[in-house]
DNA sequence: CGGTATCCCTTTTGATACTG
DNA sequence: CAGTATCAAAAGGGATACCG
């Protein structure tokens, strides 16, 4: 790749006929990277101890490298996760939480564990929904 | 649209090769729902008080009739939103959090809380990072 | 092992036009 | 006003191959 995205490290993308992505203002930029897919996760894991790349890859489970490499990356980058690359071989990194990323994993963590403490009450909401909805419809 | 899809207000793909969607564990929807893009600033905002539609278009800003509407539909399928339609021309229709909503929404301001408070040193983490890639890269 | 580079499909998002 | 329908663009995401 010729020039730095410095942006974010999505790889492919190479044309973009504007970029949205940096010109929103800077803070739902973060806010959008702790609340990405694979962010939240990493989060949560990495609150409890440092893991291990391939570790950390097993224990979230189905997601690709790719993914993994490009969450771990925004979150270095934003100084929520520190990389410690040992250089052995075969290569070892470990990746943890800085103090700025444990603040924000502990968010991150209440509003999951409100999630799955609510889930009853929003599958049962979901089923007044659609009853709702397939009544109206005769 | 023929079947109803019952699962979420995407109307468009009529076609996905497998459903990840609704596969995945309960848990991880409705923590998708809640953070994402327009779902936080959704939250956000009917935390302060209840929203008309296009009033809340316009508050947010920069997000399509389209997205507005297939989110709102989603927080409230979820239980998190209470829509009011008052049968009047023209239209009126409010929305407001219900008390799952109210929760939800206070772990989502949380975050956004502490994203601003700590966009600083994000910020700064930023410029080290990017600083030292250039340095390494000569 | 821990990545990076590509290719290519899927999902999301937005613009636009239209309806009750 | 508050949506729905449709289409095209963009971003997200996975599979594979390869490198240090």
């Amino acid at each position: 790749m010729a020039v730095s995205p410095a942006v974010s490290p999505v790889a492919d993308a190479a044309t973009s006929k504007y970029d949205i992505g940096e010109s929103m203002c800077p803070y739902r930029l973060v806010l959008e990277h702790v609340t990405s897919r694979w962010g939240v996760l990493v989060l949560i894991e990495l609150l409890e101890r440092p893991y291990r790349f391939s570790e950390l890859r097993r224990t979230i489970g189905r997601v690709s490298e790719k993914m993994l490499t490009q969450t771990l990356q925004t979150l270095e980058r934003d100084g929520l996760v520190h990389r410690d690359a040992k250089p052995v071989i075969p290569p070892r990194v470990d990746y943890s939480l800085t103090d700025l990323g444990r603040e924000a994993a502990e968010q991150v963590r209440g509003l999951a564990l409100w999630t799955s403490e609510r889930m009853g009450d929003v599958e049962k909401a979901r089923e007044a929904y659609d009853a709702r909805k397939a009544d109206s419809r005769g």
